[in-house]
This record gives C-alpha cells, sequence and structure tokens, in this order.
DNA sequence: GAACAATTTGACACTCAGTCCCAAATGGGA
DNA sequence: TCCCATTTGGGACTGAGTGTCAAATTGTTC
C-alpha cells in the first residue's frame, strides 16, 4: 500500500515538475509517509523510477521462444508480443516512463549502470535457451543485444524517432549479421 | 599545478582507503586547496577519476587506421599500439584506475552513464573513417563495439579475467561475424 | 478482550556532495 | 604603482542518504 502509494505520488510530481524539482520529503509528504518510510521502501531515489517490473517477464518470456530461433529474432518476437498484449494505458505509462528516464541525466546513468546486471540476466537466459556455449560466447551475444539497444536509445534521442522502431531494426541487422547459421521463420 | 595535485592526492588516497571513504574535503585539504577549488576543477568527485585523458587519443589512433580495417579490427591494432607504446608506469597506473572505477559501484555507474556520449563520438569517428552508412547503421556499428566492451568488462570482473585480453577476443569474434564483407589483413 | 511479541513507521540528528555568493588574493599589463 | 581580470577561499545553504531509537501498528495466544 504504501508502497504503491509512494510510486503513483512520486510519478506524478515528476512528470510534471521534473525529477531534480521534486525532493523525497514531498514525495513522502504527498503519499501521507514519512521521510523514513520513503527510503525504507526505495532506497535512493532513481529507484521509485528506475524499478521496472517488467525486465523480468520480459526475459522469461524470450527464454520462454521457440529453441531455433536466434536470440535477436527471440527478443524481437517477444518485443511483439508485449506490445500486443499490454493494455494501452499501461503502455502509455511505460512510454512516459521511459521518456522520463531518457531526458533526466541522473535516471539515464541510473539505468545505463544497470547494464552489467542486465548483461549477466540476459546471459543466463540466453544459456537456459542454448544450453550450448561457453559463458564468455553467450556474454558477447547479450552484449550485442545491449548494443543495438543502446544504438536504439541514442537513435532515438538524436534523430527524435520512436525508440521501439530502431530496436527493433536494430535486432533485424543484428540477426541478419550474425544468424546466417541458424533456422530463421517468419513473422 | 593544482588540476595536477588534487587528481595526484586523490587517486592515492582512492586507492589506499577506497573510494567512498575519501571526502572532498580531505582531498581539498591533502593538495592544499580549499574546496571551493577542488569543485571548481572537478564538478563532482567522480570526475577525479573517471576523466579520461586517453580515450580522444584512442579515437584519434582508431580514425587514423587503414580505410580498408573494419572497425573492429582497427579498434584492436590501436590497442595493440598503445599496449606497446605506453610507459610500463602508465599503463600500470591505468590498469589501476580502471581496477579502481570497476570495483567501485558509484564509478562503475559513472563510466557506464558515459556510454551514450562514447557512442556518439564512436559513431563520429566511424563516419570519419568511412564516410559511407547511414547514421543509423553506424550506430549499430558503435552499439556492437561498445556491446563487446561491456561483455570484456562484465567477464573481466565475474571471472577474475584480464579486461583486455576478453576485450581483444570480442573483437576478433565481432570480425568475424560481421567483417565478412571487407578486406582484412593479417596482423 | 487483555497482554505480549514482532514488525512497521516516524522523528531526529548527522554526514557529505554539490551550489551559490561574495570577499580576498594573485598576477600581469599600462 | 595602479588597475583590471582571473583565480582562490570562506562560509552558508539544499538535499540525498544513513543510523538510532522510540512510538505505533499488527498479529497471536491465553
Amino acid at each position: 500500500m504504501a508502497r504503491a502509494a509512494i510510486q503513483q505520488h512520486a510519478m506524478r510530481l515528476f512528470l510534471k515538475r521534473g525529477y531534480a524539482a521534486v525532493t523525497a520529503d514531498e514525495i513522502a509528504d504527498a503519499a501521507n509517509v514519512s521521510r523514513s518510510t520513503f527510503f525504507r521502501y526505495f532506497p535512493t531515489k532513481d529507484d521509485v523510477v528506475v524499478r521496472d517490473a517488467f525486465d523480468e517477464l520480459f526475459l522469461d518470456a524470450v527464454k520462454a521462444q521457440p529453441a531455433d530461433l536466434s536470440p535477436a529474432e527471440a527478443v524481437r518476437r517477444t518485443l511483439h508480443q508485449f506490445m500486443d498484449s499490454l493494455t494501452p494505458e499501461i503502455l502509455e505509462m511505460e512510454r512516459r516512463r521511459l521518456a522520463l528516464i531518457l531526458a533526466t541525466p541522473e535516471l539515464r546513468q541510473r539505468m545505463l549502470g544497470m547494464y552489467p546486471d542486465t548483461l549477466r540476466r540476459i546471459t543466463a537466459m540466453l544459456a537456459a535457451r542454448s544450453r550450448r556455449g561457453n559463458a564468455q560466447e553467450l556474454r558477447l551475444q547479450a552484449g550485442a543485444l545491449l548494443g543495438v539497444g543502446l544504438a536504439a536509445l541514442v537513435g532515438a534521442q538524436d534523430e527524435d524517432a520512436d525508440y521501439f522502431a530502431l530496436f527493433e531494426e536494430g535486432l533485424a541487422r543484428l540477426d541478419a549479421s550474425e544468424g546466417r547459421s541458424r533456422k530463421k521463420r517468419q513473422h
């Protein structure tokens, strides 16, 4: 209860006035909890925004894709499934959350700071999917996927383009350049 | 003068007692400057460590590699040249700096936070080398290189292996998987 | 329903990074 | 020597994050 209230009010305030302009005290007040409680639920202010309920689900969904798909293709399909299955409201909220992160230096940095961890999780997911290939090889595949994500992120910022579209395009290219030795199905 | 003194004393203290345990005040004292001066030269405490004199040089050196080399191969060669040309003392200092960054969450995060910027600079460098290929394509190449770097970084941490060795191995693989359409020379 | 234990919450004080502002020092020219 | 500009230092302030301890809440057992 407290947790949800904090997150909700925090997002509302952040979106209205910008991340930096809202203090932890204010959020706590708005959510009717004390500052202490705020920091008990969210060790840092960043956590309120950056903590993502979806990437766990997302990785599980990729893991569940047919084993004969290349990593890039498996990610691409999962992306589609998510876009299709999420309600428009949730999708819209996620978009705004992502936009806030990208527009705020601290949050962007925080998200990028999780890359090593994300890479480990992707590596583990790939290992579960293929169960062949040594750790270093799998890490490189994971790094390639993250590299595409990063390129999409920067592209989205610099060209003011859609992140998901760029990401998907990048995945397709990655698939084409590395996936020649794997079977492919059509989408 | 002040700048160098600050950086020197800061590194000495960080390496001795750990990054978090040393305050900006202490560093300023040790370097015989005021706190204000410290923050005038280094906007954040991180900057003292993370600010890298080499990556500028490194990118320039990659840019100067023969244009018929693949990006991965060009980077690989530049890496070799640097390892060979730097004095052992400087190389050792760089290793310790990197080790400090990797071992310190704040610094690691800070370094990763510069990835978008690094990607842009790599993209610009690739554009200067090839002058063919659209922005998105070049960004993806840059992303691939950074992905390899990230994989090496994580591998170095998790397997307690040498970062540079892993990075080079990753570059070789990247070159093999993408560079089939380009000429190659032997090292 | 009272008494009790455990967990959650709040209040408060503290450290430290980072910002701002203004006064003192420094260091060249003319 | 005087003047100007740039560099330095000295507080004072904000806000994030930590630690401690007491009060409140909740659940349990008799």
